[in-house]
DNA sequence: TTGAAAGCGGTACCAT
DNA sequence: ATGGTACCGCTTTCAA
């Protein structure tokens, strides 16, 4: 079973017209050295057959598939699939595609689809590496190859291209000094796993906003999921953890939408009021985080603009001859929405 | 920028093995009409210098991509982007991808992705209908054309082939029969447009049940969602006409997703108790519906296995010669998850 | 068992 | 302005 069956090339056209393949090669993208005249012919009789020149010909040719390989953790992941769709929303108007792979956290799944990807030929590769990353020795390996990569989210420097984030450092100081404001001082964070550049980025923010407020930093509030919230356990462990704490936490500020919605669980079924005991402000990309019980104060990240922005530096990236002048590291603003969750504290 | 510049091609093996291509593809591929030493040497050197066929040659040559078209209604939906994962996992296996387009519920852009995807000369489609789509012939077009397709949650009778669907019936009836047991009599449904199978199978179930129970069926409790409740002001509108409809329904059954998380905060917005003045049984796949407010009463349909079981299906589909002797229907079952949001009804 | 050569559908160089 | 031809990397007769 074929495809186009009754797909027509260039030979057709020649063979009808009485012109030779060249000719009508050039004719078709339009080639200054073609008459007028025969374009017009050529054209005519190609929109009238709905002529498409074959993709792998093309392909075969000059090693463009036209196609961009995505490595992704998860797809159905609120953060995630919205970055695809900023990304395929970018690659549909420019015909190139995504191909999508799931690293799930894992870093065997993340090195064996970049393997795939290369295999299939892809102009450039959109990645945010899995929690498990450490080293970055297989995208080395492509990129010098000459393939051009751009990372989003979770982003290493120790590839010189460009980069794609959330503010997560402001993300996190807002969502901190906006807990300090509310009479909080004593803040857990539930984070990602340690080597992420978000992870590190954000305890930064949480850091900055503590140190402002002359609040001590205690190294026992900061619990992480090495992947990344992947299962409930890991969640469980780390509040279970945070619970034992002297003093306990006051506040927890959790790092995906995945701890956050595992936290809020694990909380309610433990009977802790949300934010009478714990107060709660989660990274989340949860459509409507006002129909949550509590309502849940979220710090929101760009996440189509992310995908989005990544896919059109890549393509630019794929289609210039020479590597730019200097990389760009492009930062998103994330939001904070404040809601009933991080409640001011009453005074006892 | 060329993807793999250094890969290694069979004319680099021959000329290193002083053998010719065509005698190292046949090795490579384990033809029977060369001999095992001569395999091993080939085998060998490919190996060593990990030889990997151009996917693009190949493809040319026998057009055939490895690759499957997806339509799909929107990647940031809990429903599809768990479809999405089982079809992605299906398709890894098997060194297939997908090339993922988005209908948004518009035919035109339905109609172009079919149009794109052909022109990527997929190998087969994997589609689910737009909640436009009334008429079929532009997947006539291409089925007749010789590719393969599977429809899934969305079908049509229109094509002869596979389909792998939620047994929406069956999802229904169960929510109805569920609400009806608890005292709920005037039970109104807001679901998807008129056209969609799954609109007119969810129906069937509800009427079912209703009949069953001898509750006359009342035309003005259903409310199309002609857009898939794609934006909130669609289901809002519903929302109060329903409101309006005397006597006022004391239930709402929601047909997907969007729909269900969108009707819970509007009624919430107007301060309408759930379940108290009205209950709430919904179509849902988020994650954690028990950290709604009020834990929310699902019909789960098995997102991932309807992915899967549809990339299975169309895959047999390509890679066998001829069409089978008949199609299948792959009904899934749907699972019906009680919570706080059709309580019983207290007595007056 | 091995290999020469044609061809898949384009593109690009070089003549004409 | 137009056309002949080689070639991209692989598969597939058909001869040797």
């Amino acid at each position: 079973m074929k495809l186009n069956p009754d797909a027509i090339t260039l030979k057709d056209i020649a063979k009808a017209l009485n012109l030779s393949v060249a000719t009508v090669s050039k004719a078709v993208r339009d080639s200054h050295e073609i008459s007028d005249a025969t374009k017009q012919l050529v054209n005519d009789y190609a929109r009238r057959h709905n002529y498409r020149p074959n993709l792998m010909a093309q392909m075969l040719r000059h090693k463009n598939g036209r196609s961009i390989g995505v490595i992704i953790g998860a797809i159905p992941n609120n953060f995630f699939s919205e970055v695809l769709n900023g990304m395929e929303s970018a690659t549909y108007q420019r015909d190139y595609h995504i191909i999508i792979t799931q690293s799930l956290e894992s870093l065997a799944r993340e090195m064996k689809n970049v393997e795939h990807l290369s295999w299939r030929a892809v102009d450039g590769l959109l990645v945010s590496l899995s929690a498990e990353t450490k080293s970055v020795e297989h995208f080395k390996k492509v990129h010098e190859a000459g393939i051009p990569i751009v990372f989003y989210d979770r982003v290493t420097d120790e590839i010189k291209t460009h980069q794609v984030v959330a503010d997560n450092a402001g993300g996190s100081y807002a969502g901190t000094m906006h807990l300090i404001k509310n009479g909080y001082t004593r803040i857990a964070h539930i984070t990602s796993s340690r080597e992420l550049s978000i992870t590190t980025e954000r305890l930064k923010g949480y850091e900055k906003a503590l140190r402002e407020q002359g609040i001590p930093f205690n190294p026992s509030y900061i619990k992480y999921c090495n992947h990344g919230g992947k299962d409930l356990p890991e969640i469980e462990e780390a509040i279970n953890d945070l619970l034992q704490v002297k003093p306990r936490p006051d506040a927890i500020i959790t790092a995906s939408d995945r701890i956050t919605i595992g936290a809020m669980a694990i909380l309610k079924k433990k009977k802790i009021r949300i934010p009478g005991q714990i107060a709660m402000v989660g990274y989340s990309n949860f459509s409507a985080p006002e129909i949550f019980e509590p309502e849940l104060t979220t710090i929101t990240q760009p996440a189509y603009e992310i995908g989005r922005a990544a896919a059109e530096l890549l393509i630019k990236l794929i289609e210039s001859k020479r590597p730019p002048a200097k990389f760009e590291k492009k930062i998103l603003p994330t939001e904070l929405h404040i809601r009933e969750s991080s409640q001011g504290k009453k005074k006892k």
